[in-house]
DNA sequence: CGTATCTCCTGCAAGC
DNA sequence: TGCTTGCAGGAGATAC
């Protein structure tokens, strides 16, 4: 039996969370496998995803080919002709490539065939996820789409630079850590990213975005494009292990310096990392490294 | 308008 | 051992 699958996947015991830099593996992986295919069908299991799976996405999408794979975002755009698919991956959400036919488990909600032999397999235990239409029109694309169309810039263009943060962080009483993780400000800067962007830079997630000075906006700019960029190198990363289809663990995890890590030591002064809550997310930083 | 809180969901871990 | 409870989180919806 042939599987010409996607080798990258999330070991389904552990919990796995897609931020920017699975999305981007994610995206790189299945791209090849779907350009040039024509979809023949859509099976869908489960619709109930944060949305609805549209009802009549399978025959929307049915005998139209693939033009191109794109991400914006979190989002995984597959575009055909008549419109595009717009794919999240929540919190839990997956995308690989499966032999057609193969049997489903239970949180393997839907299926994408294409007319080569291969099934495009969405999997989402938390269903956080979700799957959409945005149909073409004469003057938009997918980024008009209403999830899409207030979205700050990629983190790792130049647009996303210190002159533009400084620029939307003027006034701004919220912490910098909440301020970073909104995605009208910056896409794709999730808690694990954030958390360790902030330890780089030497920056308390708590400081108002408005009193932070340029300097240290200049370095919290290059250690956000530093730290995604290099987990998009290692082929991304989860909150436990990442398997890759050659069987390796991933090692990403090994390099994160706070996140996971409160009450042990800081890997700078070897003070004791503390937790706290921002915006409910679980924020750990170094007391004497992050002023 | 800006900001904080609530919410969806399930798997896992901790506590009894 | 088996139950209950709490927690994790992306980001839109809702409430100030």
């Amino acid at each position: 039996m042939t599987v010409d699958c996607f080798p990258v996947l999330f070991n389904d015991s552990l919990f796995d969370m897609p931020e920017l830099p699975e999305v981007e593996t994610t995206k790189r992986g299945i791209q090849p496998h779907l350009e040039g295919r024509i979809i023949t069908s859509l099976i869908v299991r489960q619709p109930k995803l944060r949305w609805p799976i549209p009802a009549e996405l399978n025959s929307y999408i049915s005998n139209q080919t693939i033009l191109c794979v794109s991400r914006r975002g979190k989002y995984i755009g597959i575009h055909t002709a008549t419109g595009t698919v717009i794919i999240h991956l929540g919190m839990s959400g997956s995308l690989y490539l499966v032999a057609a036919g193969t049997a489903p488990l239970f949180h393997d909600h839907v299926d994408m065939c294409l007319n080569n032999g291969q099934w495009l397999r969405y999997t989402d235990p938390r269903r956080f996820g979700s799957i959409l239409w945005h149909e073409n029109t004469n003057d938009t694309d997918w980024r008009t789409h209403t999830l899409l169309a207030s979205l700050g810039p990629e983190p790792l263009t130049d647009e996303f630079n210190a002159d533009y943060l400084i620029k939307r962080a003027k006034g701004k009483t919220q912490a910098i850590k909440t301020f970073i993780m909104n995605s009208k400000q910056v896409v794709g800067v999730g808690n694990i990213y954030a958390n360790e962007a902030l330890f780089s830079a030497g920056i308390n997630p708590h400081t108002k975005a408005g009193v932070i000075k340029p300097k240290q906006f200049m370095l919290l700019v290059e250690c956000i494009k530093t730290v995604l960029s290099k987990a998009i190198e290692q082929g991304g990363t989860t909150l436990k292990d990442f398997v890759g289809g050659d069987g390796k663990p991933g090692y990403f995890k090994q390099s994160l310096n706070v996140y996971g890590r409160a009450g042990e030591a800081c890997t700078t002064c070897s003070s004791t990392l503390e937790e706290t809550r921002l915006g409910q997310r679980s924020t750990v930083f170094c007391p004497k490294c992050q002023k």
